[in-house]
DNA sequence: GTCTATATAGTGATAGAC
DNA sequence: GTCTATCACTATATAGAC
């Protein structure tokens, strides 16, 4: 593995655990176990670093709901298997927990990766509902848009509960009652 | 207003929009004004300060949801209330935007007032659905602990929607989601 | 491509005068 | 109580040798 792939995944760990403004190119540097100079030698910056980094992060994200949203089973089955879905529920949400950092925030460019993976989620569980509601699986009443929103932010806000308590129960909980919210529409 | 107070609400301000790795101590001096040594006079460094501005701004938002949880009206208009109260989206909640902070989730006494504002909100919005279910507001199949919590993490997720997409339409659009879910277990 | 050296600014705090 | 001075350390690079 080359210096450049060793930086850019170190990046997305520290990204992961710190955010942007608590991690360093520094600290990014001694987890790949590179030089200064061989960071800005691959990389224009610590911004185009983390882009690089964020991208990446949201990608595999995306890849693992996918991997979710396509079994086999009906709507409601797809959606709970990928809301719950094992997760590292005290490590955070790698895309989500970025959403709130101040210089992550004000860069259209470092934030783009996290609404694209916002709206890639919340249109596939958008399609899943639209998909049940013309099968029967749901009964009418039901805006599909809002509720698909609406699932996406209990899983982060599901972390963000989880987080503030230190425990994976509020995560749990928080899920559960999504899932006991979305089983009152099925016919 | 003494140094003090103007001391920890500039806190309160800076760790809205920066969080606390993002704020220092100096920055929070210069917003109030105050000098270096002014500061360590009043508060025994960083982390002291920073609690007694998280405390100020935990108390501020439970005294602000316990306006509309306490209004007339059946439990879904009071929980609507709630969820469609009015906020500064964009600036996301000053509450839970601390959560992902490592030195916040690193430290259970920065963690406890967001620990326990968000067990407060789901108390209380237990309660209601409680209130509601007896009184034969919602039908049967609802697990009102369950159900509250992912009432909450919608508002939570909410935040990061809006934020990750830079839009205040998409904190709409998972509020209206979360308000379209519980409708399905209105009688 | 990688390394070491250097630079400027900021961080979080202490010391001691006023 | 507040101010200025100082401190050791880190953040985010740039320069130039190898």
């Amino acid at each position: 593995m080359g210096t450049a792939e060793r930086l850019i995944e170190s990046a997305q760990q520290l990204l992961w655990e710190r955010g942007y403004v608590g991690t360093s190119p520094k600290a990014i540097q001694q987890l790949a176990g590179a030089g200064q100079g061989s960071m800005y030698h691959h990389f224009a910056g610590k911004p185009d670093l983390a882009l690089q980094a964020i991208r990446r992060s949201a990608e595999e994200l995306r890849a693992q709901a996918e991997e979710k949203f396509s079994q086999p089973g009906t709507a409601y089955e797809r959606i709970a298997a990928y809301l719950l879905r094992e997760r590292d529920v005290l490590r955070g949400c790698r895309v989500g927990r970025l959403a709130h950092d101040p210089e992550v925030a004000g860069s259209p460019a470092l934030r783009e990766p996290l609404g694209e993976t916002f709206a890639y989620l919340r249109r596939r569980i958008e399609e899943l509902l639209e998909e049940g509601l013309e099968q029967g699986e749901f009964v009418g009443g039901m805006v599909p848009a809002d509720v698909a929103a609406a699932l996406v932010a209990v899983v982060q806000g599901a972390y963000v509960l989880a987080q503030s308590a230190g425990s994976v129960q509020e995560f749990e909980r928080a899920v559960r009652g999504g899932l006991n919210l979305l089983a009152a529409y099925t016919a």
